[in-house]
DNA sequence: CAGTGAGCGAGCTTCCGCTTGACTT
């Protein structure tokens, strides 16, 4: 072996490989291989901010095969990819691998193309430290934040919550846009549309007039007012408009739309995708960039050319606009531009043609659009308007349009007739609906990573990652919720009669929409009143600008966090000594039985509610709270409530039938046995006749646990003196050998498998397992 | 396995950004 080349993703290793040729031998780094210990800071403060670094568990096998790589090689190419973290990473492989600096090449590459990747070899250069610092100089500044602010959470709030840099803003945005929800006042309103039929004609028209109401009294006024009016056509006007197509997919971008327009989460999506790259059907799915290849140009041009004309290719290079972009990689984009469909699973195929459709959309031509304006109007300062569009050339719009994320849908563009102005109209009808006005939206995960993308807060790699951290931690849930529902007034004009209904309409419902928890408050709270500049939307983007200063050389990492740690850190010790616990407690009322106060607050195990003082020799009574509660809405009633349990519910075979919640969740008592209920069970309204049947089917899967305890473990067969056994375990069917364990795929029954068939199994698992 | 919430004090929790395969009984 001559050329050993390390890139950081496997997938990417085995295209270049085919690239390079047999003197090129290509390895991958999974990502980093090195970092701060997880146990500790791991950061000398005293000492400069000395980072102490550690090969972790898990690429501690990968680093020895590396290094075996690297002593049967002649020169080592660090290959990671062109951007802070990539920098980091052939540094840290460099310092590992005890690489000679000297004679270690550093090549880059942001297409993975053959010429791309040529040019590079070509090219190589030393490792450049002044991004290197940049990086350590972000790593350090994370972990001294998330690592002091987070103990001071366990003491003040509750154990094992967590705050840092990213998803502390995340929660603060949700936490803020709630507030807005709550502040807001939905306000009644009359929109007026009318239909109009030309004096000469019999095509009608539908026109919205240029103001809304307040009330009611208004509108049947306005509608009175124009009985018998004279209207015309006094104004019309066509524009010639274009649309441009979309750029190319990034990662937020494509999260976006896959949850607009597929209904992903964001976990979901990336998973897919992950799964198409590895396929070879797409390029890298982590990215903050819209830049495609010469190579990806030239294909998408011949595509469209073959499939929609010459008239409809128009070749674009889009500029990366996004805060803080590295660009290390090209936008995410089908490998081979003639496959518009692909055969695979439904998810992996719907995916994959969006990413087609809007690569293609985005080289093709301008949509050209007449748009025509009209303007009604009698003897009146106000005036009725309406618009129409006409499509004259579709462009990209054949391919592919981009969704908006607003709830309400927009009705479709319609054509206008042409009428001249002057046009006489006759009124047909004329309504006024009463609407309610919507209260901002909240985020869904997609538009949570478009704002964080726009803050230029988090990175492709960690979007997903950030929505389940703050979702694990309960900082904020997903949740469907219901439209609120109003009462509508419609005033009807027709015939010179206005005619009055009324019915009740529910708003827009929301779907997969992040509310904030009483957690999530309590700690966004907290958070704001003693981190205010941690939280600061701009927080990031300050910092950033000193990182790029590192990497330039203008800067010297250790000064740039020293400026921030001396008072972040005084910061720390005072929140530490001065700040009282926080539990966000709120009094709800007094008990009428003890007369006592009842409060809701925040425990060391999750939201609760009390009975009585804490710090008064009589010890208060506590009950945790349900699903779905919190403590600002809980009521004082529904607060007794919970004092319910343990609930003795009935009888049955002569034992008494109690309910209670438990350390492992709710669950059924009888006989000193334990059944745990269901997940759609209430503990408070459970009735014994559900009880029972709990116990039962529990009875039931242990009497069958105990015949498979009869059968298994089942010899199979011998070979080499030894038997092959299958047994039953928590996971499903499995085999064993020699005292090692296989598993058996789904369907097979270990009853019917013969000796051979057993020992392929165990010879399959084996030779997988050698590889790595 | 089937409280816990006060207080005592042991030992635990925690960040962001790169990248995939774990493989249990």
């Amino acid at each position: 072996m001559k050329n050993l080349v390390i890139v950081e993703s496997p997938a990417k290793a085995k295209t270049i490989e085919k690239f390079l040729g047999k003197d090129y031998t290509v390895k991958s780094s999974y990502g980093h291989i090195r970092d701060l210990a997880k146990k500790e800071m791991s950061i000398d403060v005293e000492n400069q901010y000395e980072p102490q670094y550690q090969v972790s568990d898990d690429k501690r096998s990968l680093v020895s095969e590396l290094q075996k790589a690297v002593k049967s090689a002649d020169k080592v190419w660090l290959a990671s990819d062109e951007d802070r973290e990539g920098e980091a990473i052939a540094w840290h492989l460099q310092e590992t691998l005890k690489l000679n600096p000297e004679t270690t090449q550093r090549i880059v590459f942001n297409e993975i193309t053959k010429t791309a990747i040529l040019h590079a070899i070509e090219n190589p250069r030393s490792i450049d430290m002044n991004l290197v610092d940049a990086q350590q100089a972000r790593r350090v500044l994370d972990r001294l934040v998330g690592y002091e602010i987070s103990p001071i959470l366990w003491s003040k709030i509750k154990p094992a919550l967590s705050a840092g840099r990213v998803q502390s803003v995340a929660v603060r945005l949700i936490v803020e846009r709630e507030n807005e929800i709550k502040a807001f006042q939905s306000k009644a309103y009359f929109r007026v549309t009318a239909q109009f039929r030309p004096v000469d004609g019999n095509k009608t028209l539908s026109a919205e007039l240029s103001r809304h109401f307040d009330t009611e009294a208004e509108a049947q006024a306005f509608l009175e007012s124009i009985v018998g009016a004279n209207f015309k056509v006094s104004k019309i006007e066509t524009k010639p408009a274009h649309r441009t197509p979309a750029p190319p997919f990034t990662t937020s971008t494509l999260q976006q739309e896959a949850s607009r327009k597929l209904g992903f989460s964001v976990a979901r999506t990336m998973q897919v995708a992950q799964q198409l790259y590895e396929s070879g059907y797409i390029t890298y799915m982590r990215t903050d960039s819209v830049n495609l290849s010469e190579l990806a140009l030239s294909m998408a041009k011949k595509e469209i050319e073959s499939q929609y004309g010459a008239e409809y290719v128009k070749t674009r290079r889009y500029q990366t606009k996004t805060k803080g972009a590295q660009e290390a990689h090209e936008a995410i984009r089908p490998t081979d531009m003639t496959a518009q469909t692909i055969n695979a699973e439904s998810a992996q195929r719907r995916l994959y043609e969006l990413i087609w459709k809007r690569t293609v959309a985005s080289q093709m031509a301008d949509a050209d659009i007449e748009k025509t304006e009209m303007v009604i109007s009698w003897n009146s300062d106000l005036h009725f308007q309406c618009s129409g569009e006409q499509v004259k050339f579709d462009g990209f719009l054949k391919v592919y349009m981009e969704s908006t994320d607003d709830d309400e849908p927009t009705g479709g563009e319609r054509m206008l007739p042409r009428l001249p102005e002057g046009t006489l109209l006759a009124l047909e009808s004329c309504d006024a609906d009463e609407h309610w006005t919507q209260h901002p939206p909240r985020y869904t995960e997609a538009s949570l990573v478009k704002k964080l993308e726009d803050l230029g807060i988090g990175r492709p790699s960690t979007y997903a990652p950030t929505i389940s951290t703050i979702l694990k931690r309960e900082y904020i849930m997903k949740e469907d919720r219901e439209g609120e529902e109003h009462n509508c007034v419609s005033l009807s004009l027709k015939g010179g009669q206005v005619k009055r209904t009324e019915k009740k309409e529910k708003g827009y419902a929301e779907k997969g929409k992040l509310f904030p928890t009483d957690i999530g408050c309590v700690v966004n709270d907290f958070l704001m009143e003693h981190f205010e500049n941690i939280m600061d939307y701009n927080f990031t983007a300050t910092v950033e600008k000193d990182f790029d200063d590192i990497a330039a050389g203008k800067k010297e990492w250790r000064k740039v966090i020293d400026r921030f740690y001396v008072p972040f850190h005084k910061n720390i010790r005072q929140t530490q000594q001065n700040s009282q616990r926080t539990t966000g407690s709120r009094l709800l009322g007094v008990d009428p039985k003890s007369g006592k106060n009842v409060y809701a607050k925040i425990g060391r195990y999750g939201t609760l509610v009390q009975i009585g003082e804490t710090n008064t020799d009589e010890k208060p009574q506590f009950a945790s709270m349900k699903r779905g509660q919190s403590i600002e809405t809980i009521t004082l009633e529904e607060a007794l409530g919970l004092f319910a349990l343990p609930r003795t519910v009935g009888e049955f075979e002569g034992k008494e039938v109690t309910v209670s919640i438990g350390k492992f969740g709710p669950y059924v008592r009888h006989n000193n046995k334990f059944y745990s209920l269901g997940k759609n069970d209430d503990p408070y309204d459970v009735e014994l006749e559900r009880c029972i049947e709990i116990i039962k089917t529990k009875r039931e899967a242990e009497e069958q646990k105990e015949e498979l305890k009869k059968i298994y473990p089942h010899e199979i067969g011998q070979k080499d003196g030894e038997a092959v056994m299958s047994n039953i375990g928590r996971f499903g069917p499995y085999l064993t050998y020699k005292g090692e364990n296989f598993r058996l795929t789904k369907g097979v029954d270990p009853l019917k498998l013969t000796l051979d068939e057993a020992l392929a199994i165990i010879e399959g698992a084996g030779k997988r397992k050698k590889k790595k």
